[in-house]
DNA sequence: CGAGAACACTACACATGTTAACTATCAGAG
DNA sequence: CTCTGATAGTTAACATGTGTAGTGTTCTCG
């Protein structure tokens, strides 16, 4: 399997938005496929997540703040769940705008049969890479999108 | 503006590609409104720089590598950029499946113009984060990439 | 030459992104 | 108590991207 000679396209790797996408690919690549065994989109499996770590119950607001979706695309999301019996949703007595939010059993279920592969892989990719290493990135992860976000409100 | 006293959802957060995401959107977010001025998507841009960044010509495989899309992605975009010439097509003299592809001179104007803008808000960037250790994290993000895909090989 | 691989495109089904408008409910001013 | 404005969530409509399968053309190599 010769690599031909073409050279990469280097300048535009350096790019920070596509060093992140690059990591999240290799990572994603992985997982995507067990997914969807399981008729689940990446971001269904971010809404499941965020439901399973959920303390409580959770509104629609709070889940479209832990899963970066756009309110519409939740709205499509959670429906399909409920078709598939996969979540239940009550009003909230306290405020009837609200809709609350809880895993179903059979989402728990869902849940507790993928996420054993998911930590095999996270696994796999501590090992490679060292865990504490991987501890590190991601706290700077952490404190980029807050450094980021402390530009937004020097700039309205 | 009271943040409500809504706990946020901690254990899902520390999940790899979510912390990948987040990062990214938290960058991406300063980004997609330039790009939606010049009626570009994000992915149209991911062609136009890598095109940009090319050093020569770039047939289709290898955009497909730079930029992380599926081949019938690129074709769509591809087309469009050609029905906005901003990129010209020429096939291979030295293999004829390969398509050729350049940078038409008004899509090296359109690279031009919007380019100093990304580069202002990287400064931010880096100006809030650090830029040493912004380059750090960088180095980080590519090394984790390189591992998980030497994971791949081990597993095929 | 012929078989099979590689490149790129097309077609199709489906999910998400994005903007705007709409309904129902709540909260606060008067 | 009522009007007004804000908030939660949904719906609609459209553009775009994802993913799989299949097609035609061109190469490569035995």
């Amino acid at each position: 399997m010769t690599d031909h000679d073409r050279a990469p396209i280097r300048a535009f790797e350096s790019s920070l938005p596509m060093a992140l996408l690059t990591a999240r690919e290799a990572a994603m690549g992985h997982f995507r496929p067990l997914l969807a065994e399981h008729d689940l989109t990446e971001q269904q499996w971010r809404v499941l997540r965020a439901l399973d770590a959920a303390p409580n119950a959770v509104d629609v607001k709070a889940l479209i703040e832990a899963t970066t979706l756009l309110a519409p695309s939740l709205t499509r999301i959670l429906a399909n769940f409920e078709e598939r019996d996969l979540i239940d949703r009550t009003v909230d007595p306290a405020d009837q705008r609200r809709s609350i939010i809880r895993l179903s059993k059979l989402g728990h279920a869902l849940v507790a049969k993928v996420a054993p592969n998911s930590e095999a892989i996270y696994a796999m990719i501590e090992t490679q890479f060292g865990a504490a290493r991987l501890d590190a990135l991601m706290t700077e992860l952490r404190d980029l999108a807050a450094a980021i976000h402390q530009t937004d409100e020097a700039t309205p």
